[in-house]
RNA sequence: GGCGGCGUAGCUCAGCUGGUUAGAGCAGCGGUUUCAUAAGCCGCGUGUCCCCAGUUCGAAUCUGGGCGCCGCCA
């Protein structure tokens, strides 16, 4: 049996349309997946939308219909969405599926026999933005911090998860597993909510019907029903096929969360404590990305400055724009995305560098070796030649290095450092000088069999990155389904797999280069 | 206020447990080539490694203090 690996994006809540802070994650987990899925791993990606809570009640009233079209809408918004861009997960969990609900159903109630929840009546004031009570450190002037709204005055018997009795282990856990939350910073961050106990307590997980009723209703209590977190986090199991999939153990074994900074605390402190209380283990892995600026400042309904996938496809071309955004952040800090920067980047490595050495290589190829791909002579490789494949090696190795570590902006440096080297030996030994003398015709058959060659390198380790371009530059060199069968790493370690005779194919340009906006 | 992180070339960032003349990519400048997407290739940085003090034979890298950003908690 393969080995496995389960990714998930949050699953977002419909309160607002998908941006490119959650297209960022997405691309995320499917560059990891298709890495995963040429190393040989069953994979397995799931996305999803949040769907119930009291500011969706409040959203679909303020539209006149009910919860259930509202949500069916805006759900069905990000599927659209992600499919227009190409972003496909094998499930997509939505919190008011009958599948999932039965879930959470069963896990609260396995958590309440366990006796880890607890009712408790509450006075308070509550602010319906944060759905949440308030304390007074919540209150500036009466109104809320946050959402800056009045709180209502509320008396409610809610039901308490008894998270703080497991503190202790999550600490201990945490510091025994050092890629359990990653990166570093936020193991600490968590680690320092831990540590100072005071502001987590336990956890409020229902409200009463009477007051919100669009929500999973409690098995123990049909008056309550849940709210939020184990609504929300118990779709990562859904979708990984709990209870009954006979894959569920294997892939809930593998398990990666990723998530933006913003949800830190629920994925990282609630969530594997409910799975304790559960019965279940952690996830293996909680990894942690910063926030995209946009022109240096913070992305906002209010400044009106929320970008769309489908304009970043519009403007770049989404597979351009998924590479200029995986290359400009450092995968757990905040980025600012600047159009000048992303124009920069995509022609600079896609158009000048990858694209261009592609367009000369099979330019070159169709004048001077028939159109195939050419033997190389071994009297004609040099050093040059060798060292060529030794970078690519050991560009292999780096890169699947920095893929598993989550440094995908380091990756793609290394992969076009290998890019370079090819169009730097290109130079080097010119076939196309070589070939006005029939003495040359080993050189040109050589240089350009190593060109072929670190294309298919090349394409085969940026597939996950930029899988539709890496598909067709292996198409050209007459690897028409290499995708399909390739294996990471031993493929791209063999140095000289490119077929020699195949037809190559010199297309049209892969990366046009873009112009820069007027300012 | 508490805790944590960050501060390295114009920009984005590498620099692990201290040790050759501090690096990469991009941008910029100069040169060159023409197979190629006006792309490529070659060359060019006297950077207070935020500041001060300390430990050390030796610190960007450790310690203390300060300044400036930021995050989390409060």
């Amino acid at each position: 049996m393969n080995p496995s690996y389960y990714v998930t994006t949050p699953i977002y809540y419909v309160n607002a349309e998908p941006h490119i802070g959650h297209a960022y994650t997405y691309c995320v987990a499917d560059t990891l997946t298709r890495f995963h899925r040429l190393r040989g791993c069953d994979v397995w990606l799931v996305t999803g939308t949040d769907e119930h809570g009291e500011k969706i009640v409040e959203a679909a009233a303020a539209r006149g219909i009910a919860p259930r079209a509202f949500t069916d809408e805006i759900s069905a918004q990000f599927r659209a969405v992600w499919d227009e861009v190409g972003l496909r997960a094998d499930r997509f969990v939505r919190t008011t599926d009958a599948d999932h609900a039965r879930n959470v159903q069963a896990i609260l109630q396995r958590v309440h026999d366990a006796g880890w929840i607890e009712l408790r009546s509450y006075d308070g004031l509550y602010c319906v933005g944060c759905e949440r009570f308030l304390t007074d450190r919540d209150l500036e002037n009466g109104r809320c911090r946050d959402h800056e709204r009045v709180p209502e005055a509320r008396r409610e018997s809610n039901y308490f998860f008894l998270m703080s009795r497991a503190f202790g282990w999550l600490r201990d856990h945490i510091e025994q597993s050092p890629g359990f939350i990653r990166p570093a910073r936020y193991r600490n961050e968590t680690l320092a909510m831990l540590r100072d106990e005071s502001g987590l307590g336990d956890l409020s997980i229902s409200r009463p019907k009477s007051r919100l009723d669009w929500g999973i209703e409690l098995p123990f209590d049909r008056d309550h029903v849940c709210y939020v977190w184990f609504d929300a986090l118990i779709s990562y199991l859904t979708g990984a096929g709990y209870p009954d999939d006979p894959t569920f153990p294997a892939r809930w074994a593998s398990a990666e969360h990723l998530i933006g900074k913003d949800i830190l605390k629920p994925h990282t402190i609630f969530w594997p404590i409910m799975l304790k209380a559960a019965g279940l283990a952690p996830p293996r892995h909680i990894s942690v990305h910063g926030y995209w600026n946009i022109e240096g400042r913070k992305m906002s309904k209010s400044l009106a400055n929320v970008l769309s996938p489908l304009t970043m496809r519009d403007r770049y071309g989404f597979e351009a724009f998924r590479y200029a955004a995986l290359r400009e952040m450092s995968f757990g800090l905040d980025a600012d995305l600047r159009d000048a920067s992303l124009v920069e980047r995509i022609n600079a490595d896609l158009a000048n560098n990858l694209g261009n050495l592609v367009s000369r290589t099979l330019n070159l190829t169709e004048r001077f070796t028939g159109g195939r791909v050419p033997a190389p002579d071994e009297g004609a490789t040099g050093e040059p030649e060798r060292e060529l494949a030794a970078l690519a090696a050991q560009t292999v190795t780096s890169v699947e290095t920095l893929v598993t570590d989550l440094e995908l902006h380091r990756a793609l440096e290394e992969i076009f450092r290998l890019v370079d080297a090819a169009n730097r030996l290109m130079d080097l030994r010119a076939p196309w000088k070589a070939a006005k003398d029939p003495a040359g015709e080993p050189i040109v058959r050589t240089t350009l069999h190593a060109a072929c060659e670190t294309l298919r390198v090349v394409a085969l380790l940026l597939a996950p990155f930029l899988p539709v371009a890496c598909a067709e530059i292996l198409a050209r060199i007459g690897l028409p389904s290499a995708l399909e069968t390739a294996r990471l790493p031993g493929d791209a370690l063999r140095w000289g797999a490119v077929p020699v005779g195949a037809p190559t194919r010199k297309g049209s340009p892969l990366f046009p280069r873009l112009e820069a906006r007027k300012p």
